[in-house]
DNA sequence: GCCGTTTTCGGCCCGACTGTTTTCAGTCG
């Protein structure tokens, strides 16, 4: 398999152990940049560094590339051992409490012997931290109160959680008289798969009118701060709110330095630096200091040549290069699907029945709907029997007459079993409209067994969707071992699409792998996953995930048409016939 | 540690805030 990520992540672990001995900034941003670089590389990196092209790789020089050689040959880094040696990794938690960098954190461990959270919490309440050269009341006192919330701090906020919750302030404060512009900014504006903070950006002449009216929305649930530009609430969900207020001729260079990312904004600049001139979050500046723009992100591209970048590719993927070069992809919108390809009915482990999830998609103007509950040996949601599958067919049948011209297809979700064959015969497949298949049980198999096992699912020709691929779940599961550069070289072999599911806590594929289907040439499936009605608005949260990997409305199938759908599904599959007489 | 149409050395994004100091280091976004 492809070891990119492997890689990436040693790298990463060198970051930050040299984070921890406190070295030179600048070495250790090397080795980050390195592991961001091999993790957006199209190329196998055992493949480069056989033909000894690993110094190639942007931010990869000589001493680098050594070392990858060494690990990938030898299977371990003596450099990362030694590394390992000298500082403890589990020290790399206490970068986590705010207010602790890597110097605080090398003299933590170095005079203190601490290695834990928990060690901090201890320390700091039986007043040791005080005494440290550069720490004092103040600093001990906020590392106590930091280092008990980490403890108990909830996990990252999924971006389907935290998005609503941001768009209820803006809807609430956007009328206010004194509010000239106002946007969710952060990984939140960047549609990030997970959040960390809600940070909201006003532009306003009156700060002080704005901060008042924002700590009493009805939903505040406590106030954190309120200071004159930067006050903080906490809403009845314990959700934490930052809201930033600048004046209105910076609005443009402060929502493109609040939006981010880091990395985007650091390369950014760097391309600026070089020019001679200047860009913070207070404008672009030339030479001489004079202000060349500042009001809206547009002028700030447009005035470095480029066009201006989608929140969604800012992540230093190479958005800049194809900003400057007029390159940038047309990514594709909600408004450019014309139907969902993947939604439950209680027939099997939806909420609401088939005629109220057709109703309701064709309510939102969808043309299509592909109805795709469960086979039968997810028995724990009531999969369908064959009788029960062709009863629902039926019930479409009839729905159809009575909703055209609006369109259901019938799909469903079919297990890949654990050796790979599918939870229903070929003759039953072959009836149905559309079928995705996906794993839902054995998901602990060693590698090569699942890369194989979902491989030889989508050999299988009447198979048209691999639905969601890493089996991950945010907040509760990791994703499945399988080497998904195997899996898309067969989905594009094969001719099969795949599932960009649109539930919050999957968005499987995620974004980057989504970049990598396409440039396969591999057809994306935008879908909700609905469980009810409530859910079709998951599509949002695909699509989202479909931008970050860079999809326009052509790489994404259920932009087609119906007729143009029925053609694919026709033709698509490459694989042999299951079955010939 | 990387990088180079001013450079193989001397840079590396920028500004604000906090708390510890007494002019600044460390952290953050």
């Amino acid at each position: 398999m492809r070891r990119n990520e492997e890689v990436a992540l040693l790298l990463d672990n060198i970051a930050e152990l040299l984070m921890l001995k406190n070295e030179n900034p600048y070495r250790i941003r090397a080795y980050t940049t390195a592991a961001q670089n091999i993790r957006a590389l199209d190329e196998d990196i055992e493949e480069l560094a056989r033909q000894g092209k690993l110094d190639e790789i942007p931010g990869v020089g000589k001493a680098i590339a050594a070392k990858i050689e060494e690990y990938l040959r030898t299977g371990r880094l003596e450099y990362y051992e030694q590394l390992k040696r000298e500082v403890p990794l589990q020290a790399v938690d206490l970068l986590e409490v705010p207010g602790i960098g890597p110097a605080r954190a090398h003299l933590l461990y170095e005079q203190l012997g601490i290695t834990t959270i928990q060690d901090l919490l201890q320390a700091a309440q039986e007043h040791k931290l005080r005494k440290l050269p550069g720490f004092g009341e103040k600093l001990e006192e906020r590392i106590a109160r930091e280092a008990a919330r980490l403890m108990q701090r909830s996990k990252r906020l999924l971006l389907g959680i935290a998005l609503p919750v941001a768009e209820e302030v803006v809807a609430a404060l956007r009328p206010h008289a004194a509010i000239r512009a106002i946007d969710p900014a952060g990984s939140l504006r960047r549609m990030k798969e997970t959040i960390g903070d809600i940070d909201i950006l006003v532009a306003s002449d009156d700060p002080p009118a704005v901060v008042d009216a924002f700590v009493h929305l009805p939903f505040v649930k406590e106030v954190l701060a309120v200071g004159p530009t930067r006050p903080s609430i906490l809403t009845r969900e314990d959700l934490q709110v930052d809201l930033r207020v600048v004046r209105p001729h910076e609005y443009g260079s402060a929502l493109l330095y609040f939006t981010g990312s880091k990395e985007h904004n650091i390369a950014l600049r760097s391309f600026v630096q070089e020019r001679g001139w200047k860009l913070s979050e207070y404008g672009l500046f030339d030479e001489t200091g004079k202000l060349l723009a500042s009001e809206t992100e547009h002028e700030i591209y447009a005035l470095l040549g480029m066009d201006w970048i989608p929140p969604e590719l800012r992540e230093n993927r190479g958005e800049i290069e194809a900003a400057r070069e007029h390159r940038l992809p047309i990514l594709v919108e909600q408004r450019d699907i014309r139907g969902d390809l993947h939604v439950h009915t209680d027939w099997s482990d939806g909420h609401e029945p088939l005629e109220r999830m057709c109703e309701a998609a064709r309510a939102r103007g969808y043309e299509y709907l592909v109805i795709s509950d469960h086979s039968p040996s997810l028995t724990v949601a009531r999969g369908l029997s064959i009788e029960r599958l062709r009863e629902q067919r039926e019930r479409i049948r009839e729905l159809n007459e009575r909703l055209a011209p609006f369109r259901i297809l019938q799909g469903a979700e079919v297990n890949i079993l654990s050796d790979g064959t599918l939870d229903y015969p070929d003759e039953i497949l072959a009836e149905l409209d559309l079928v995705i298949v996906s794993v839902h049980s054995a998901f602990d198999m060693p590698q090569e067994r699942m890369t194989e096992r979902v491989i030889r699912a989508l050999a299988n020709p009447h198979v048209d969707i691999l639905g969601h691929p890493t089996g991950r779940l945010l907040t509760s599961r990791l994703p499945y071992e399988i080497d998904l550069d195997a899996v898309l070289d067969a989905a594009a072999h094969y001719g099969v699409a795949i599932e960009v599911n649109g539930q919050p806590d999957r968005l499987d594929l995620p974004d980057i792998w989504v970049q990598r289907a396409i440039n396969r040439g591999i057809l994306i499936a935008c879908t909700s996953d609905a469980h009810s009605t409530r859910q079709l608005d998951n599509m949002r949260w695909s699509v989202a995930t479909a931008r970050r990997g860079w999809a326009e409305p052509r790489h994404v199938l259920n932009t087609r048409s119906l007729e143009e759908l029925r053609t694919w599904l026709a033709t698509h599959h490459r694989g042999a016939p299951a079955h010939r007489t």
